[in-house]
DNA sequence: CAATGATATATAGCGTGCTATATACATGCA
DNA sequence: TGCATGTATATAGCACGCTATATATCATTG
């Protein structure tokens, strides 16, 4: 019957996320960064040179949203994009200086949100709580999985309807 | 040093409400509705002819999403918005018998969404994943109030630096 | 009653993320 | 070689959420 919105997985989640990204970003405005761009700084710090395609399958992210940051990106002087050099379609994601300085600051303030956020949990509780997510993300997957599989079939197959 | 991506809680977080949204997008599109609008939906089933203001202090939202959203549902055919009849700078919002009827398939599909989410969970991890994220959502709110407070101090008082 | 300040809503402008589609280059096969 | 197909990136267009600001009305006070 009813529906309280506090007590509703879905709800929270999507408030608790505002919140993070609101943390973050109050965090990082200072360094000339935004949330966005911090998934494929993070890539970057650790590998650098890669392809656009190449960050796509690393980050859990689409490909235009990927190429819109991307151009924001270089428009803010943290990256540069070079010819890839046997590819004619592809270019290389290379860090400026600028970018590479960021990556103890800014790490340290993903640090401090996560520390703030997860302050009331003790360890073991913080470490249960990325585990229970990890299980939430893999069933959101399958489900959207299982969903996507059921519409294409729907439309050629109208059997599964009784 | 190292920062990984899938033990930060700011970065799982956000990507389980991006998947929450997609299985729930999945659910309501068919019902001609889309995320942004079903909190506004849900305190609108429960209580209608709120105001905007009244909508603003029921959900965690800024009054520009709102009354962005408001005129994407108007536009849809979801709600009224009819003049107030005391105040004039006010209006009372109202649902249209369409929307009134999408009460019970619309949280039907929530629950659905809800369900497949916390599947690989018992009743009792349900519970507990909850109220850790009520634990940290307060966490994260008094850090942004915390944060909000000394970043206003700081640029009238200096003495805070040492 | 007029001016001033507060309040309700609207609008501008931006970042993030998505789907769908266009474009440009690569590759493989007739 | 040339054409079809595939792949890498770009672009269009949208929803959602935010901050900052404009506008219209209310309420208060001189």
């Amino acid at each position: 019957m009813s529906f309280d919105k506090d007590q509703s997985a879905g709800y929270v989640v999507n408030h608790m996320a505002r919140l993070f990204a609101a943390a973050l970003t109050e965090r990082i405005k200072p360094l000339g960064l935004s949330t966005g761009q911090f998934p494929i700084l993070l890539q970057l710090w650790s590998e650098e040179g890669l392809t656009q395609k190449q960050l796509v399958e690393r980050l859990d992210l689409e490909q235009a949203t990927i190429a819109n940051t991307l151009t924001r990106m270089e428009r803010d002087g943290l990256i540069e994009r070079r010819p890839h050099p046997q590819d004619g379609r592809a270019q290389c994601i290379y860090l400026t200086v600028k970018a590479r300085a960021l990556e103890a600051p800014a790490t340290d303030a993903a640090r401090a949100v996560n520390e703030a956020a997860l302050a009331p949990l003790p360890p073991v509780a913080r470490k249960a709580f990325l585990r229970v997510m990890g299980q939430v993300i893999d069933a959101l997957q399958a489900d959207l999985k299982r969903k996507g599989m059921e519409d294409a079939e729907g439309s050629g197959r109208s059997d599964t309807a009784s």
